[in-house]
DNA sequence: TATTGTTATACTCTATAACTATA
DNA sequence: TATAGTTATAGAGTATAACAATA
């Protein structure tokens, strides 16, 4: 692709940067994640029915900010993997009931450790200080930002 | 889409925050640009015409870090728009020179006013001191990140 | 009637391969 | 032979609309 050095009038640009930050950080993730078998996106639908123990699709869905139809794939190419298990819920037979499986757990835990790693070589050009400023300053914008709480 | 509050879970996760922090300026970007008739790649594009003078379509697509394929139909939009235009290089008649006309150059003073406020009002939540902070950060992440100067 | 999961479909953004004209 | 622009095409990633089962 030939890619040059960015000008100074792109990289003072917050979309630039926040646009190339997370193209990068994707690049590096995937690299990271690719011998554990899952995706950033797969391990981030981990992570969340690790914490909540079970989720119906729907909820799950609405913790990663995802739209249900997408959730579908997701959980099916985890299912193919043998990380989460679907099963109809006895209480509401509309839910899907997924939850981890034992493997699932044990995938996650490699792969988050992997994902930590990525994650501090990515942000070894910053002191400590400004890593966790960066991160700080990130979250009140995704959290408290414009519109939240919104459709 | 029916949103929760995203999850401590996430919003600890670089990967998660950086993706939503662009989503979101995307979403504030399209609506600030809408009125101008630009879209926030396209006002890129502009930027860096105005920073060179001309460019041939590939130069101009090293700068920004897209493909040639993709610049195509990008000036082409920008074209039909007249907000710039493209003559065959009599020095080397493989390229295209593209540039701004005066109709585009008006224009980007105009959508670089609007982008310069969205940002302001996105960054909101943060004071100056972190803004600035942040704006510092993802510069260093981005301009001197992991594997620059490759492919 | 409304909700959950599903499928079909479409749209955006982007890249790869192949063509053309030029060098 | 290599490069610049172009076109066709394909692959992510995502969403909307419509349907079936269930509430």
């Amino acid at each position: 692709m030939t890619r040059d050095a960015p000008p100074e009038v792109l990289t003072s640009r917050l979309g630039y940067l926040l646009k190339h930050a997370y193209l990068r950080l994707t690049e590096e993730s995937a690299r990271a994640l690719a011998p554990h078998g899952v995706d950033g996106r797969e391990l981030a639908v981990l992570v969340v029915l690790d914490a909540h123990g079970e989720l119906s699709q729907l909820d799950a869905a609405g913790k990663l900010g995802i739209d249900r139809t997408t959730m579908v794939a997701l959980i099916d190419a985890l299912e193919g993997k043998e990380l989460v298990e679907r099963r109809r819920s006895p209480r509401d037979r509309r839910k899907n009931i997924v939850q981890l499986t034992s493997t699932g757990r044990d995938r996650l835990r490699d792969a988050e450790s992997a994902r930590r790693e990525m994650e501090r070589d990515f942000l070894a050009p910053l002191s400590r200080a400004d890593s966790e400023h960066l991160v700080r300053a990130l979250k009140s914008l995704v959290v408290n930002g414009p519109s939240r709480s919104e459709s």
